[in-house]
This record gives structure tokens, C-alpha cells and sequence, in this order.
DNA sequence: ACCCGTTCCTAACGTCGTTAGATTTCCTAA
DNA sequence: TTAGGAAATCTAACGACGTTAGGAACGGGT
């Protein structure tokens, strides 16, 4: 059964080159520009062809959301090789930020509300649980026992969310905004260490 | 001259109505119920007759984004009554989540990348400032010295921004991210302070 | 050689923001 | 008191959007 099997190929093929065009137009001209029938003219093919591989505009675009995150995800598995705990976290801030200014659509889209709650913490899970090992390791090597461990990652999460966000909602650039985050996840670890007595028993807050 | 006064005060009046009217609509179904159609159907008017009043949607939009911004002034400035500096901080950081959540849409737009970047840090001024004045009053009682109060200010405007998104991009509950943002700004605080040796000169970093 | 399923396109629907032009309303001034 | 004109308002329309319906064209299996 060659031919079937080449028809699937050659769906998946076109389905891929939407995902890729869609993704081009994202990045270059932003949310704005990104259209159905945009897309379909970049692929050489007619609007309503898109549907035969999206059930609506939506699932194209978490689709985009999520190879975002999947491309966040490899550029943190890179930092996260630093050996030293503290550079580690720091540099997977300056990380982060990076990624929210050299993508800033993409970046926006990953964190939009039109995307479903649901679809779009299932897409962020695997970059949220590095996080969630770096921190393990982090205090692991200082022996530093967190009242709340999950309450920390949460801390930690917006506050890098956050602080990307000012790069493009606010007046500073995006290398201030790397340095913030570094600087921010500095205070935290210190005010974190600084929480936990000498003896390593968990803080009392 | 009593007609035109009249006359301007209709019109200075149902530009109010207008704003109301999309206020309302914009709270209770969200930006994607927020239609020049709706909001003169409201009004009862006919659709061009908002572009009397507002050049464009965007413009309107910005009125909304202001009064956001000034309603959330309003409760800063409530909440800044603490007398204890620590409580004072972490009380808006609580308010400020709080807000986010019984305005979940209004909140959202007050952070849209769709309103420009200028107005928007324009209408955001005053509260950022209220925040200024707090951080300031907090490490002149704890005889901090922080090494850039700017910076300073900037982390704590992106890590409260952050984490009330969380309540809504992410799992995180209101109550939880109330929680979440006190615990946050206390980490903060607590580093900045440990940051500054006891004879109270700025930190290194 | 026919047939049928897949693939694709044109045309259309309803909605959006926005504008043009006609129509009505209402003050002013002769 | 009425003619004129500015202001206010409406209807109709334009172009673009997401999306769907219906038919044409293609291509492998009988």
C-alpha cells in the first residue's frame, strides 16, 4: 500500500508547511498580521484548505504555542548545563528573557488568554519542570529546605514571566530586562537562603 | 451662550455613556464581546456615532485601560494607609492580585500589547509611583540602602505584574496568588534587607 | 473505461472596524 | 415667523476577517 501511506505523507507534509508559514508570519509581522487567508496564500493553496488540517484558527495557534515552548524548552536544557547552582539559575532567567525578546510574538502568544488554560499549562508543563528540578537542585546543594517547594516554583515562574513582560510592556529594553531577572532571582534565592537557619531546617514563613 | 454649553455637555455625556457602557460590557463578557456595534446598541445609538466621540476602537479601548488604571490607584492608596512598612508592601501586593481577579478582563486589557506601549506606561505612571513612595518609605524604616532603587522598583512591578497572571494563564487560584505575591514580596524585602550590612551601606550586587 | 473517494477551489454567510452620504433636528438670524 | 445652516444622527456600504457549503478536478482500484 505505497499510495496511501504517501497521501498521508504528503497531508502531513502540507500541514507542516501551514505550521511553518503561519510561524514565519508570527514572527515577522505579529498576531495582527497572522490570518487564515495569509497563511493559505504563503502555502499557495486556498483558505478553506487550511481546515482540512485545523479545526479552527485556534488549534493552528496553539500549535504555534506550543512548538514555542517546545523551542523555549531546548534553550533551557542548553543553560541548564552551567555546573554551578546559582549561575544556573540566573542564567536560566537571563534564559527566559532572552527567549521573550528574540521571539516577542511568539513569546506573547505562548502566554495569551485566547489559548485555553488548560492546552496551554499542558504545553508549559515540560519547561516548568525544569524549573522544578533546577530549584530541587538548588537547594539540594545549599541545603536549603523551602517551606513551600511548589510555592516557589510559582513564585518563580511569574516572577520571570513578569519581569519578560516589562521588555515589551513597559520602557525597559530587553537587556535591562535580562538583568532584572537575574537580579531578581538573586534577591529570591538569597531571601530564600537567608529564610532557612544554618542547621537547614525548613523556615517558619 | 447656554445652548452650546448644553449642547457640549450632552456630548461630553454620552461620551461617559459610551464608556460605561463598553466598561460594563468589557467586565462582565470579556474583550471579545467589546464591539462599536454592542456599544451602541447600548447606548442606543447607531454604530458611527462612537466615532463622534472616539477617533477608533483603540481609543476607546485606552479610556478603558485609563479608568482601570485609576480605579486601581484608588484601592493602592486605600491600602497604603498601613502604617507598618512591611505590611504596607506586601498589603499591595495582595491588592494589586486582588485586582487582577475581580477584574480578570479589565485587568488583562490594562496589559495588552494591543494599546500602545507609551500610553500605556503614561496612564501606569501614578500607581507605579505610589509604589516608588512605598519602596521608599520601607528601606528608609529598615535603614536600606538598595543598590538601584529603579531596578528595585522595576522587580517589584514585574514580579507583582507576574503573579497575578499567574491567576489567570496558569492553575493558580485568586486566593492562591494573593498568597503567593505576599510570600514573593516578602522574599524580596527579606533579600534586599540581607543585601545590606547592619551598618545599613548599599549591598555589592 | 468507469467509479468513487479525496483534494481542492469558488462563492457565500455573518461579523467586524470604519467611512460616505443622505436625512433629520434644532438653533440662529432676518 | 420663517429661511438657512450647522450639528447630530442614520442607513448603506466597503473591505477584511473566520468559517462553511457545494461543486469541480484528480487519481488509484475494479
Amino acid at each position: 500500500m505505497p499510495t496511501s501511506t504517501r497521501r498521508a505523507r504528503e497531508r502531513a507534509n502540507t500541514r507542516d508547511q501551514i505550521i511553518e508559514a503561519a510561524l514565519h508570519v508570527l514572527e515577522t509581522e505579529g498576531i495582527a498580521a497572522l490570518t487564515i487567508r495569509r497563511i493559505a496564500t504563503d502555502v499557495e493553496y486556498s483558505a478553506p484548505v487550511v481546515y482540512q488540517h485545523f479545526a479552527n484558527k485556534d488549534a493552528l495557534v496553539l500549535e504555534l504555542v506550543a512548538h514555542g515552548h517546545r523551542l523555549m524548552l531546548s534553550e533551557f536544557r542548553q543553560a541548564a548545563q552551567e555546573p554551578d547552582t546559582d549561575r544556573r539559575m540566573t542564567g536560566i532567567a537571563s534564559q527566559y528573557v532572552r527567549f521573550a525578546g528574540e521571539h516577542p510574538h511568539l513569546f506573547q502568544v505562548m502566554n495569551d488568554p485566547v489559548v485555553d488554560a488548560d492546552e496551554r499549562r499542558r504545553v508549559a508543563e515540560p519547561v516548568i519542570d525544569v524549573l522544578k528540578e533546577l530549584l530541587t537542585s538548588w537547594s539540594a546543594a545549599h541545603d536549603v529546605v523551602l517551606a513551600d517547594f511548589d510555592q516557589a516554583c510559582e513564585i518563580l515562574w511569574g516572577t520571570l514571566y513578569g519581569i519578560a513582560s516589562l521588555s515589551y510592556l513597559g520602557s525597559v529594553g530587553n537587556d535591562r530586562a535580562r538583568y532584572l531577572a537575574e537580579q531578581a532571582l538573586r534577591t529570591l534565592l538569597l531571601g530564600w537562603r537567608t529564610e532557612t537557619p544554618a542547621n537547614g531546617r525548613p523556615a517558619s514563613s
